[in-house]
DNA sequence: AACTCGTTGACAACCGATTGCCAAATCATG
DNA sequence: CATGATTTGGCAATCGGTTGTCAACGAGTT
């Protein structure tokens, strides 16, 4: 394909270009092209026919000034370059340009203040927010939500739409999983404090593991990202657990390299299993036991419920909850505990 | 932090509040607030005091609509799940932020079309755009660069200003490192067709190779995506190489699965040799010899000159062209080249 | 042909800023 | 103290659309 060039050297066509050429007024362009059944058929051709002839494009701007609706949602991320997000905003991504909306990517960099002042900024010029992990408390969460639609991933508010990836229970099955390969000291290896996931799952541990009766200890908190690994990697070993759950795939990653370089045989010494089934879980050595979470579908329901917030005409189907399952993928870096020295001669 | 809540629950502040509120005119509180120097500095800080006091924040859309500036600059990516980009985000994303600019964020889908739309649309909506590989000829991109500022990554146009990953120069190096090794055999794992750097690295490999008097051939074209590896890593195997410099590291990736599940070596049977050092080629299994670029500088030069084309206050520094040079990162998956059959008995 | 009813299209106000132009105010100077 | 030079501040037009209001028009009915 090739660019509309020749009618388009200046300066773009304007709704009063379109009206012009047709022999309309402005405000009868605007109807035909908004509201197509208001005007009569030969109009409506006329100026649709004028509109292609000019490459006539609205200006977003002046339609968002004039009507109030900017056709704009904004994707609010901890961080861009932690590969659980991809998913999350190619997911957003394909159901906001499916329903003709924009997306906004922001990059609040795992900082509340920045969150927060995002969050006042689109206020006008976003239609809606999608944040994921939120580190904002629940107060300013409502207060925020009171002025601007929106829906939280993996973070549960009451009042607000969320989606959830259920990862308690699936961590829940990783300590079943490693409790039959014989594991009896485990460490969980936590995320920021200010992660509602990371407690999420702490939660549902500690008393699966009590009930259990096998000993799961909290190591932590660990900053999400691959070099984290090797303080985690370190802190696992001291504290003489065989086998370690870990909060998400970058910090299980570090932790890998981490073990090698300490001499530390995954899965033969220590069973890691990390969470979020991240870009390089399948391709990293070993591959990694995690947990398996439907990210893109996250994003796609976030939407969803947006658009259905937003626009009546999406809200037959909205959601205001959704919660969505996820599974543990066994790999190779779990495996039967090792020996207690004691038996070991 | 706190969201400033209270004054708020109303709708937001316009700069009419701000000047009634502080006893001017609309006009004095723009001009107090755009260039002060230009107003009396009691006035100045009563009109400041009022706009802080309402939390005033001026609306984008009208701001772009009166002054035709947006304040936003596009960065149109391939595929925003490529990790190659992830890099570019970053580092475009940090520059204009630090320059007070938003990033506008657009999938093109590798399609020309779709990259040709989103420009006619960004014409209003943004100030100036980065193309990272573009896929448009040079007529389109000539033309769209006479309508709205643009740098390129990855894209020589005479007349459009360009940050250059020299990567050609890296893949001769990891050619002589192959035949150092002893391959003579070498197969150069092509990237898609419209691809300007896949074109770049072959121009520079093939003259390379006839001089060294060894023998690469050229296989493909292969899509950007692990799951190509397959195909690509059956093709080397074919043709006899006994080594493989990769398009990309997604694809060399993908080539190693694929080689591990086919029984063949690496680096014993095959060498591979990746490109862009992305996230994982590290961490793979071997991990990746590949080609590092200086990906995030790529994108904060670009944003610079882009800044500079668009901003007068910036152009002291603008320059029009930048080639950012590369280097070969030797890792696991490169070897010395297998005994030919007829010495092994 | 007169009348009603329902459509269709034009006018104008408005969204929230920027900015050119001019008048008022300030200041320094003779 | 009057005058001129220089600031400083306000009016109003403008950006490109949307949308409420209302007049004009055409079709259908009697």
């Amino acid at each position: 394909m090739s660019l509309p060039l020749g009618a388009s050297t200046d300066r773009p066509a304007t709704i009063h270009d379109v009206a012009a050429l047709s022999g309309v007024a402005a405000s009868t362009v605007s109807r035909a092209l908004s509201t197509p059944e208001r005007v009569n058929i030969r109009t409506r051709v006329k100026i649709e026919a004028a509109a292609a002839q000019l490459h006539y494009i609205p200006n977003s701007q002046a339609k968002a000034l004039s009507s109030g609706r900017t056709g704009a949602v904004a994707v609010l991320v901890a961080d861009i370059t932690n590969p659980f997000y991809f998913d999350i905003i190619r997911g957003t991504q394909l159901q906001l340009k499916a329903a003709g909306y924009t997306q906004l990517l922001v990059d609040t960099e795992e900082s509340e203040d920045v969150e927060a002042g995002a969050l006042e900024q689109l206020r006008r010029t976003a239609d809606g927010v999608i944040l994921t992990a939120s580190r904002l408390s629940d107060e300013d969460l409502l207060a925020a939500s009171a002025k601007l639609p929106i829906v939280t991933i993996n973070r549960e508010v009451d009042g607000i739409p969320s989606v959830i990836l259920d990862t308690p229970t699936a961590t829940n099955q990783a300590l079943d999983h490693l409790i039959s390969l014989g594991h009896t000291k485990i460490a969980y290896i936590a995320g920021p404090d200010a992660s509602m996931s990371s407690h999420r799952r702490w939660q549902a541990l500690e008393p699966a593991a009590l009930e259990r009766n096998v000993e799961v200890r909290k190591l932590g908190p660990f900053a999400p990202r691959t070099h984290s690994g090797a303080a985690a990697a370190d802190a696992a070993v001291h504290s003489g657990a065989t086998a370690a759950i870990v909060f998400n795939d970058l910090i299980a990653i570090g932790m890998l390299q981490r073990l090698r370089e300490r001499g530390v045989a995954v899965p033969a010494d220590m069973s890691i299993v990390g969470c979020d089934d991240i870009f390089g879980a399948d391709f990293c050595s070993p591959p990694l036991t995690t947990v398996t979470a439907p990210v893109e579908q996250a994003g796609r329901t976030a939407v969803t419920m947006l658009l259905g917030q937003i626009s009546p005409q999406f809200s037959a189907t909205a959601r205001r909850q959704a919660v969505l399952p996820t599974f543990l993928t066994i790999r190779a870096s779990t495996g039967p505990a090792p020996l207690p020295p004691a038996q070991r001669v």
